[in-house]
DNA sequence: AATTGTTATGTTATCACATAACATAACAAA
DNA sequence: TTTGTTATGTTATGTGATAACATAACAATT
């Protein structure tokens, strides 16, 4: 992807994510949008102090709480994700669906992809219905080579 | 499980910890089988640091490399399991036998169950396939109610 | 038994990630 | 304009993990 086109795609987000949050009557504060375009314009995991020193070229003033609050407000709209296994956060490519979250991490270039693979999601479900587990978060995160980088790279 | 057949249960554990790293030529050091005794005393997720305080009650002179590199050697050795979305750790139930990690964690009362799923395995695998992505390890944890609790407490 | 390479442990300091607690400010509804 | 609510500012601290370097234990030789 062409980076004029990232950078269309991220203005995109945003204004998705400002229709999101007005239909829902949240306030996407100035602050909580500057966290999600840190986390648009790069679209990799980020960790909170990451996303803290960029903001602070913007807003000096910002401290960790600023950050964490932002990212509160985020998760809880599904406009980000959190990685587990990265301790990071990335920003959700559809917001506008709530979906099981299911990660797929490339260990050379960084890339996030989001899985949604149904099937999988079906046959999780089914296992867990049939141990009686009645789950309320689920985390799939699978870390490995993307196919392009395997391709760029075979060894 | 009555107390006295976890004691059991445990003791075994050990057993087959012992003999499997004595069957691989590697070394179960007196600090790293108080660590994984820890572990399997409580079969509950534990923090570093909660077992650090447990350990120092043997090892007055342990810090948090002591646990920290027990820990490696148990996780490398399929002893142990990290709990990504709780920075935790937690005892094998089988180590003989390497397998794709995928657990339960009941929020009530803390349990860890290994699904050991082979369906939501394939299915995964399969995903994974189809899409070219080459995994090197997969983290699925789901967080919710085990059964025992919803039967307990049907809320 | 002494040498030597390797693996394990001891120790200090510090990094990285996250939140508690309390004060102030902005906003929105009456 | 008051009042309740939501958001932000600020300080400090809690929690999880590792870097870096020193020493000790071990195991395989000669």
């Amino acid at each position: 992807m062409k980076p004029s086109t990232c950078q269309k795609n991220c203005q995109n987000a945003l204004r998705v994510a400002d229709q999101l949050c007005q239909g829902r009557g949240v306030r996407l504060t100035p602050q909580r949008r500057q966290v999600l375009e840190i986390l648009c314009d790069h679209h990799k995991p980020m960790g909170a102090y990451d996303i803290l020193d960029l903001l602070k070229s913007e807003l000096p003033a910002a401290k960790p709480p600023t950050v964490y609050r932002a990212l509160e407000f985020l998760l809880e709209q599904g406009l980000v994700h959190r990685l587990e296994s990265l301790n990071a956060y990335v920003s959700c490519i559809h917001p506008e669906h709530p979906h099981a979250s299911q990660f797929l991490i490339c260990r050379d270039c960084g890339e996030v992809r989001e899985l949604e693979s149904r099937s999988v999601d079906r046959t999780l479900d089914s296992a867990l219905k049939a141990c009686g587990f009645a789950a309320d978060s689920q985390v799939i995160e699978v870390t490995g080579r993307c196919l392009r980088c395997t391709e760029r790279d075979p060894s």
